[in-house]
DNA sequence: ATTATATTGCAACGTGGTTGCATTTGTCAA
DNA sequence: TTGACAAATGCAACCACGTTGCAATATAAT
């Protein structure tokens, strides 16, 4: 999986870096919840690959706009990031700890609603459905 | 209407200032879209009656506190606000310009949905739908 | 090994937002 | 009308998240 992502990095031209190889396996194996820079950051540290920040934040700029990552509005000011895997699904987030969980809601009806909405002035590309409440520990 | 509202917060033992006053009058006014906080200082601006900007953040804090007005996530980073009028709607927000627009959908069966998430381990208390595009003119 | 350039680190900056504390200003009661 | 008390304000300093310019470093092809 790693694999065909770092092949399909390189034949674009772009390098394989520690930093960047590191953060792909990172994603890879946070399937549960979007994560945040200053998170990400700190699992370099913790599997002793320190990065500086802006480095952290032009290779989730770089990993997004090369579709590998997708960012994930999850309404609490920080702007955070998950796998691009496909499935369309959304997002529950505990207003006192930050924690976000990702929720498949069955049959998503928001296509529907999308193109009723799109039929005004505004050109629609995309939605963001967020549930916010208490996670289990916070209640 | 706005004398509703200065009243009960009187009667809560709240002061009636200027700038609070004027703010009031502002969300009244302004029924198309949740505004931030600096947009709001800029109106103050406007209308003689500068406030720093600390007071501003305040002033909306309380305000939301009060229930006068609710915050509104429009995924820009920028916390906004509008008037808590019932009546539940959405928003569209344009990704080049960051325009907000409220939106009503008119059956919306997120309701539902929130009943099945919130039997997993969240406690959901809301939820935010927020529809991505383009405006008229950045389009 | 050499070289071109993609990537990195650093330091400085920008914006949105918060805090502590001294000062001002509504409001109420005398 | 005048105090007086507490609510509200302004100021300056601070914080977190994120960005930018530029010099230094490292990947990968030759």
């Amino acid at each position: 999986m790693a694999h065909q992502i770092l092949k399909a990095l390189k034949d674009k031209g772009f390098r394989l870096t520690k930093v960047r190889k590191l953060i792909i396996e990172i994603f890879l194996s946070n399937s549960a919840a979007p994560i945040s820079a200053v998170e990400l950051k700190a699992r370099l540290m913790a599997a002793d690959a320190d990065a500086n920040k802006t480095t952290v934040y032009r290779e989730l700029d770089f990993l997004s706009e090369q579709g590998i990552v997708v960012e994930v509005n999850a309404g609490d000011g920080k702007k955070r990031y998950e796998l691009n895997r496909d499935g369309h699904h959304h997002h529950i987030l505990c207003l006192r700890c930050s924690a976000v969980e990702c929720v498949t809601v069955d049959n998503c009806t928001l296509q529907e609603e999308l193109k009723r909405v799109d039929s005004k002035s505004f050109k629609i590309t995309g939605h963001s459905l967020n549930f916010f409440g208490l996670c289990e520990e916070c209640q």
